[in-house]
DNA sequence: TACAAGTTAGTAAGCACTCACTTATAGGTA
DNA sequence: TACCTATAAGTGAGTGCTTACTAACTTGTA
């Protein structure tokens, strides 16, 4: 019944199944957890018997990480500064933290399979639930928090600890975000575009801390 | 070796027991998920035979939804305003929203279990979180909504969706919960009373805010 | 001593995972 | 072009273990 959406009828080569069996495993995953999925509901969905999983990934908890793994390095989570390093270099306040919110809510409605993984494994405490947080989200940190306590000396913002301020703001579209995925997803409570998002919550953040 | 722990030798009254059992699972739901803890763990955890929690619940559904519903009813989020009734009243901008942080803020601390276990029902699509959302969540946004428009008529608050700012500052508070419990228990990456960051995360919004 | 509290020893179904097996096909040969 | 054939892709029927749940039972105590 699966059959006609996620297969074809022939063959497929080694690599092309596996990367089939990941993204399949990903979303299942993702609205079920780790262990609400079964593997013989992964082989169904991608039109194949479970021994084949076993063929490529020598258990489930390798099949898990080789999601994560994927995820977390490939998918450009490498970078999330570089198309924002101009106007940090112009110092255009309001530039910096619309990019920054804009990217994050246009990524998080694109791929919301990955933050639904993520929520997973921090709930479950996996392991590369912290790789990511620590390779990632301290990062966002340390250069966020930097570009404010410049600005602070600079005297553009009045002085409030710079780690609070950047929780304060990633609070405001995670948090979007997360209602638009997990609680609110037809938008009964709000409807609006990434970009007013953005908007609204760059223009409440620097407006509450510039001087 | 939880005997020790969880229960005492003797004998428990049935409301005593089942009471006991909603606890137990509670917290190891909120650890390892619904489907991720078994019945014999919970039976264990309280020094009793899995036959024990099929005397109180006719099944692992009906348990689960007697803890929801118990914390949903009782736990006393019919009315989290009545602490803010006069600030509201005496239009204390900062005493609101300061009050409306620290109380949330308090309350996730006190009871992480709950939040985890909401963020597991939302993830696994349980219509309990659905129910609990709708009740509770929507309510938040009406009230704190209503100021916010109140005083925006008043002249002291600029013109923006009122539901925005809702969402803007519940992101704040509720973010810095989830960050504590779920990514950064040890808060190697901020480390601050709850007082302080209701302070910090209220004096944002409002400075974002006001005229 | 009646009855609620608790136990023991199951059952059927579901789980991750294995193994001996079949089949399609790429690519060399005649 | 047509035919091999080695090998990778895929299967079916299992394994042993765990799961939620049950029924017939024993035991403590108001």
């Amino acid at each position: 019944m699966d059959k006609f959406f996620e297969t074809t009828n022939t063959r497929m080569a080694g690599d092309e199944r596996r990367e089939q069996l990941c993204q399949i495993a990903m979303r299942l995953f993702s609205e079920r957890g780790f262990r609400g999925t079964t593997t013989k509901e992964i082989a169904n969905a991608a039109g194949v018997s479970e021994a084949v999983i076993f063929k490529h990934f020598s258990n489930k908890d390798e099949l898990y990480a080789a999601i994560l793994d994927h995820k977390a390095c490939d998918h450009g989570f490498d970078n999330p500064f570089a198309e924002i390093a101009d106007k940090i270099e112009r110092k255009d306040d309001f530039g910096v933290f619309y990019n920054m919110a804009l990217n994050a809510l246009d990524h998080h409605e694109e791929d919301s399979d990955f933050l639904r993984l993520m929520l997973h494994s921090a709930l479950e405490g996996h392991k590369l639930a912290e790789v990511f947080f620590e390779n990632f989200i301290t990062h966002i940190y340390d250069f966020l928090g930097g570009y404010i306590r410049q600005r602070q000396k600079d005297g553009a913002f009045r002085e409030v600890e710079p780690r609070v301020v950047v929780r304060a703001f990633i609070g405001m579209f995670v948090h979007h975000s997360l209602n638009n995925i997990l609680w609110d997803k037809e938008q009964k409570l709000i409807k609006i575009s990434n970009e007013e998002a953005a908007r609204e919550f760059a223009t409440i953040l620097l407006e509450g801390i510039k001087k």
